[in-house]
DNA sequence: GTCCATATGG
DNA sequence: TTCACACCCTCCG
DNA sequence: GAGGGTGTGTCTCCATATGGACTG
């Protein structure tokens, strides 16, 4: 069933619903975590007249937060003077509200700007940019003062509800990535998505825990701004000091604190980075500490180093660390060099832009009679989906808390296969009991392509592609392949090889294509490693100058 | 008139 | 808002 | 060549409208 088309008018009450269903689904599942005002705001929303809902929801769904009244025009709305007023009245939304005057003027064209002031624009002659003569016109007037005069000219409107619609959106999305343009594209039959059982235990548990999410989510807006405001850095650290017992709050802070930290290193503030990366819980803040204390070597910096170090080896947070602290430790083993063969270059001119060495080296191997795809990590990640798809919505306690998810909250985190061992191993062994454990990724493909879903890239996941990589491999490389992903998605979700090519031997290869200025990363070495241990094909094929 | 970034909407 | 990589550097055998 | 550091392109769905900056 399809409720949109690109290009026709949606149902008149469409946009309305859309927001009803985030409110019906937060009164029925997280009533507890609403705050007064919030049920203050539902209620206002309720009281106003559909024609006056259905603009509010259009005005939720556009930049603002200031908007134009004579840009607003909704078919479905009817009279947008009458839903304006209306919403005036129920205090939804603020007339002229008192808005720094630059913000304000940010609704005019640089048009408009040299209509409503000519004296500034006169003084500054008529190719003046549009950035210099707002602020002539700023300098000239106070705010107050360009207000009144704006007023005259246009009425702009502001949403009042405080943050209400955030904590309405989170709570429904459990995201600040997803909103309500999330119902469009499912509607549009853009997304789909799996039906998985949802329970709200585990998600947000009462409004200040949706506070601090939305509060250290803000942040991140800062962080760009660094360079130009004096002190900024001491303002965020402090608002990032407090560990976060909710674990989306806790990552996203440990995120933050890693980015300043390297804001701090660039700057030649080792101090601070350490500062940083000492509070946050997330890699890699242990390795930039261990490498800033070796660096700055200051009284006891390298005693603390080895103890980092072997605290990294003894509860490593992630398989990255635990790889860093073995090899710093000097304990790392040597992995063999994986089978590489070094040719030159068939286009000596290429230019380096994305993906066209491994263009190249795809037309050399047809060339050859081979036939191949470059799809690096979405090959195997998306495999593991199909293989093992009951497994990722898999009923888990928290793992599905709200509306639209495109896999459990939790499948990148460490203890992920740890939280469904016996569900995976139940899987694991019906897919070992099949004579064709291909020919049920196929199906697979088949009844979920198009499901929203954080390992599958459909658009690399053709028929054709999957269907050539079932039939090249043989049957315990696939399952060995999807067993190592499922039982650390976090870990493996990085550095496969580039390529995949079935020869004309009917033979397949993994092949990672490096340019002469490229060199095996970390990840892709552990991939290189894993694959070789399992006895599975794969090269590098590097190309020198 | 071109090029580009941003906003909008289905 | 990530991942892979181009391009730069130093160090070292 | 190994290894580190830094910056960048690409991607979030796609088509269209708008406005700003620049050009000859
Ligand atoms: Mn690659
Ligand atoms: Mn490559």
């Amino acid at each position: 069933m399809v409720l949109l088309t690109p290009g026709q008018p949606p149902p008149d009450d469409y946009y309305r619903a859309n927001f009803q269903e985030v409110l019906d689904f937060v009164s029925t599942c997280y009533d507890s975590a609403l705050q007064r005002c919030d049920r203050r705001y539902m209620a206002a929303f309720r009281e106003v007249p559909v024609t006056a809902q259905r603009l509010l929801v259009r005005l939720f769904m556009r930049r603002g937060p200031l908007f134009r009244m004579d840009k607003l025009a909704y078919p479905e709305v009817g009279d947008t003077t009458v839903a304006v007023a209306s919403l005036v009245d129920a205090g939804l939304l603020v007339r002229h509200p008192a808005t720094a005057a630059d913000r304000v003027l940010g609704l005019l064209t640089r048009q408009e700007l040299i209509q409503q002031f000519p004296f500034s624009a006169a003084q500054l002659g008529r190719a003046v940019r549009r950035g210099e003569l707002e602020a002539a016109i700023l300098a000239a007037n106070t705010d107050r003062r360009l207000r009144a005069q704006l007023a005259t000219y246009i009425t702009w409107l502001e949403l009042n509800g405080g943050r209400s619609l955030e904590r309405l959106l989170l709570l429904c999305f459990g995201t600040t990535r997803q909103d309500l343009s999330a119902f469009v594209l499912r509607d549009l039959g853009m997304q789909r998505y799996e039906t998985y059982p949802l329970g709200h235990a585990g998600g947000f548990a009462d409004a200040a825990t949706v506070d601090r999410h939305l509060a250290i989510s803000a942040l991140e807006d800062w962080l760009p701004r660094l360079p130009h405001i004096t002190g900024l850095h001491v303002a965020l650290l402090g608002r990032l000091s407090q560990a976060d017992e909710f674990r989306p709050t806790e990552r996203r802070r440990s995120r933050l604190l890693n980015e300043l930290g390297r804001w701090h290193e660039r700057r030649g503030d080792p101090d601070r980075a350490l500062a940083c990366y000492g509070i946050s819980r997330r890699h890699p803040a242990r390795e930039r500490c261990v490498r800033l204390l070796r660096r700055r070597n200051c009284a006891g910096d390298l005693a603390a180093a080895d103890a980092l170090l072997e605290a990294m080896q003894a509860a490593p947070w992630c398989a990255e660390e635990q790889t860093f602290a073995s090899r710093q430790g000097g304990k790392g083993r040597r992995q063999a060099a994986p089978a590489t063969a070094c040719l030159p270059m068939s286009d000596p001119g290429l230019e380096f832009t994305a993906g066209a060495v491994e263009r190249m080296a795809l037309r050399e191997l047809a060339a050859g009679g081979a036939w191949g795809i470059h799809v690096e990590n979405a090959l195997p990640l998306g495999l593991t989906a199909l293989a093992y798809w009951d497994v990722l919505f898999a009923p888990v306690a928290g793992a599905f808390t709200n509306l639209m998810q495109n896999g459990p909250h939790d499948l990148f985190q460490e203890d992920f296969a740890h939280v469904r061992r016996s569900v995976i191993d139940l899987c694991r062994r019906r897919l070992r009991m099949l004579d064709d454990p291909g020919a049920l990724l196929l199906r697979r493909l088949e009844a979920k392509s198009g499901i929203a879903c954080a390992l599958c890239n459909w658009r690399v996941l053709s028929p054709e592609a999957v269907g050539r990589i079932v039939a090249a491999m043989p049957r315990s490389h696939l399952l060995d392949l999807v067993d190592t992903v499922i039982e650390a998605p976090y870990r493996w979700r990085t550095g496969f090889p580039d390529l995949f090519v079935v020869h004309a031997s009917g033979g397949y290869e993994f092949i990672e294509v490096k340019g002469p200025a490229d060199q095996l990363q970390p990840q892709q070495r552990a991939w290189f490693d894993r694959l070789h241990r399992l006895g599975l094909h794969a090269s590098v094929r590097r190309y020198h100058a």
